[in-house]
DNA sequence: TTTT
DNA sequence: TTTT
């Protein structure tokens, strides 16, 4: 009975961050920037950016981890979630991310290469999936796990004392942590 | 390298149409209806209505054609498609709709009955598909085919006199037409 | 009570037509292309694509006539607008456009140039409207009417045979027609 | 060149907080919960919600105020925003809410009401401002101020040790801080 | 950290 | 009529 969408054009900040899990699953973060421009009262050009942490599993993943790279101009198309982990001194810290399940590469096709682009167009997976629109042609790169369920980051959930070297920390995603499920 | 993508939160003019093609694909017909209110130049509040034609296949078909009825609010999320057919006189004629693959059932669930409506919650499929999110938990009724295929009217592929009783309207789906897949 | 949203990024077919009512109001029209790949049954990559009216006024609609031009990668936002006409038989026909009302262009900015761009950035105009985000700084190309009414096409509204030479077809744009407010 | 977009149905989880700046500009708080349900490997039927800060600002704010109230189901658009604070150990924090600027109440008129409010429809306010669909009618609530700035949290900005009594935890919003505009 |  |  509910709707969690977030729509963003913007530009990435760095190149993605591709993992994977134990068990194989791909799983890729990076930063989006959006800029908005506006005058401010004297009348001067201001550009406020507003930056965003997207995360993408599975096949999405993998397609931003070979096509993606810094500066990028991309589209994305998510659900927001808030992780809450604890920091050092046990107190709740919440973060804000745009889980991915629709990207599309903007600008000139031969613009879309950069860091490790092999030509090839989109080669290397097919799009045949058909999350978005069931009885309709594929649209763009679409997160495809036949069952969805969300990997809890999962530092959050097991004792801290069980790291060697405690990190007191924001939990980056660990590729070593198992996916619980 | 596109997006295609409608949002709406209406009304249904009336009960929705559930119809199955001869292959046994469910695909549902129905009117949204969104309005607006504004002021006019002499201060008078007009609205504005706005008619959509929604179309949705399988699994999604079956639960509108369940669940939704004359009235009922719903957020729907589609793509628009402009289908083009032929009058009587030959003249191209073109047909706008969203093929829905998202919809919300809005307002109170115990006015979510209405029209055939069983207790029982959403009961009677399993919201398991994962096209939506990818690698998350299922949110709403999602379009679930496998292999995307939309099914073009058939009727403007086919010779017109093959129709015993030639009807000079716009194509209304007839689900004595197969799907050409 | 209603929400009537599209969402699109497509490429424009053609150059966008800007025009002027005599009340001096602009307006833009051109169409927007949106492509989805996919695999037919043999394992063939096929492409469908869909073709969007786009309408836009005044403070957008120039942008769009200045900075727009066949090819370009845009994204639009709007709502969707039926129109009735009449055609010569006198009956009633149908055209869906998307009344945008926020446009961003895609792709690199020294890209953003072509048919008729001018250096100097989005020079010419300041984007202190507001309509977007009250409260925040402005973002894109936003349509800015103080007092918003959707002119109707006036074809339908006045006798046909006013027209000199009439013509039965769909009723474009004519820019000699007053918006009736 | 960007877009920053976040499109929510849910439900709100307590009563709005309306309070005024010093400058008395309106601003609202309040988090709305949206729920996903999907079934777990041994085939239960799972929960999970999200809770999103929503802000809004001026007019809107008002609106939030006078007719939303716990429970309630809306239609919020906005845009992400993340907000940097310091805690008591001057540890960057981060704060991510999303900035309304439409508002749509959902379900039944007559269940619009509950705290506050008063008969009468929409009425109080003049929906004409036109920022969301220039050249239409409008469309819903939005948010309508003619300059937008996006006050910044200002507790963030000033020595912390203002405070007779520092509270070493997020900066809520504080009715005392006047916008830095 | 990106873009304009 | 665009793009890939």
């Amino acid at each position: 009975m509910s709707v969690n969408k977030v729509i963003l054009v913007g530009n990435l900040g760095k190149d993605p961050e591709l993992r994977y899990t134990p068990s194989g699953a791909a799983v890729v973060n990076f930063s989006l920037a959006t800029s908005e421009t506006y005058k401010d009262r004297d009348g001067n050009r201001q550009t406020k950016t507003e930056w965003h942490n997207i995360v993408a599993w599975r096949q999405l993943a993998e397609i931003c981890g070979k096509y993606l790279h810094k500066g990028k101009q991309i589209y994305i198309e998510g659900a927001l979630q808030t992780r809450k982990w604890q920091d050092r001194d046990g107190n709740d810290r919440y973060t804000t991310e745009i889980v991915a399940n629709q990207m599309q590469m903007l600008g000139r096709a031969d613009e879309n290469g950069g860091g490790g682009y092999q030509s090839g167009g989109q080669g290397g997976y097919d799009n045949t999936s058909g999350q978005q629109y069931g009885g309709q042609p594929q649209q763009s790169y679409n997160n495809t796990a036949a069952q969805p369920q969300q990997p809890q980051q999962p530092q959050q959930q097991r004792p801290q004392q069980q790291r060697p070297a405690p990190v007191y920390e924001e939990p980056v995603f660990n590729p070593d942590d198992e996916i619980p499920f």
